[in-house]
DNA sequence: GCAAAAAAAGACCAATCAGTTTATTTTTGT
DNA sequence: ACAAAAATAAACTGATTGGTCTTTTTTTGC
């Protein structure tokens, strides 16, 4: 690995948990050149080499980021379901992690998607088409496990996964909000228990 | 109404749009002058009046903006509910109205309580504490309707209202989030349908 | 180990940031 | 209608913004 590579890595992490917590506007280049300790030089010598000007370079480095953070969390996800076979009990993993991570998530700031997303402006595309891949590929994990399932005869035939994987996103995320803005779990659990119900409705013979 | 209320008024309105659609950071004094197309003067000598120095006038516009956007949100509610005596029928009502307008929101911008809650920093906790302020009011109002029903033998008694109340906006804000990102209402659709069979599980004698 | 190339430091830039101040206009109470 | 008070315009401040450029240092391929 290269020098350049290794600092480009580290600017990515350590501005995206910036990006994470104090937002695109709120996170300024100085802010970056702090957390990483390079100076302008190390930061603009190792973004914008390939576009024909630098402008934006900002911007390269907030989408960077959010590839990470988002890294981050999959593959901590990841780690933790993939010795699951059984659908059923694959996705209660998955809320069973966020209980005991919304308040300490993997990346500080709490969810890259749901932070992205909101603060992402109009005419940051980039951005903006970042978050929606993001989505795009969680909700594809989701639903192809419980295509498995389905093949498995572990998962009811009428079940629609797209929409599943959408509820099932979207009470994760609704539970995260509450449980950030009041410094507390309790919201999230509340959100949890009624996802875990759902996820028992997957199960066929019910 | 005095001509200084007026203005002041108009500068929250004005600035309430702002702040929700572009987010604190990314919105500056200069925005609001050119959308109220007021002066510098103009702006920093209607508020900023009642503390010792005016350090921090744009924080107290976007204190006094939060609480616009939310006004402005619940009185469209309100105005939408209040024919409906029955509890379970005013839920639903609720979700209906979000139903129509997840992208066409009262504000611009969408939920204001979504919004300022995730982009407010650590340190802007006037900010933080009018987004809980404004949650718990909503809590306790669907909490009321869940108390009245109760009353009235219209919900179950083994209801717990706050915990209900806060499932009840988890899901609506989880629906809105997604709508949101993928600029379409079907992922709030998906998640209104989970609610609305949530909502029916209140009637009693099921 | 050395020359070429890459990376990083840091001074510099114009633009913009929130906020201040003074001069002028408008509103207000009488 | 008029004087006092309030509201607004607009020039100005110093700090900070993202980005550029030249110089120095470090890494790389041989």
């Amino acid at each position: 690995m290269k020098k350049s590579e290794k600092t480009r890595q580290l600017i990515i992490e350590k501005s995206a948990v910036l990006f994470n917590q104090k937002g695109y506007w709120g996170t300024s280049m100085d802010d970056i050149m702090r957390a990483t300790g390079l100076s302008k030089g190390g930061i603009y010598g190792n973004f914008g080499k390939n576009s024909q000007d630098k402008k934006g370079v900002k911007e390269e480095i907030a989408v960077a980021a959010f590839r990470h953070a988002v890294e981050v969390v999959t593959e901590e996800i990841r780690r933790r379901t993939m010795v699951i076979d059984n659908p059923v009990d694959k996705l209660k993993a998955v809320v069973y992690f966020y209980k005991e991570r919304v308040l300490m998530p993997p990346v500080e700031g709490g969810c890259p998607i749901m932070n992205t997303s909101i603060e992402a402006d109009d005419n940051q595309e980039a951005l903006q088409e970042e978050v929606n891949k993001a989505l795009d590929i969680w909700e594809h994990v989701i639903a192809r496990v419980l295509q498995k399932g389905k093949d498995k005869g572990l998962v009811r035939q009428d079940i629609n996964e797209a929409h599943f994987a959408t509820v099932f996103i979207g009470t994760l995320e609704g539970g995260i909000l509450l449980a950030r803005i009041r410094k507390s779990a309790l919201p999230f659990n509340l959100m949890a228990e009624q996802l875990l119900s759902l996820i028992e409705t997957l199960k066929p013979n019910g």
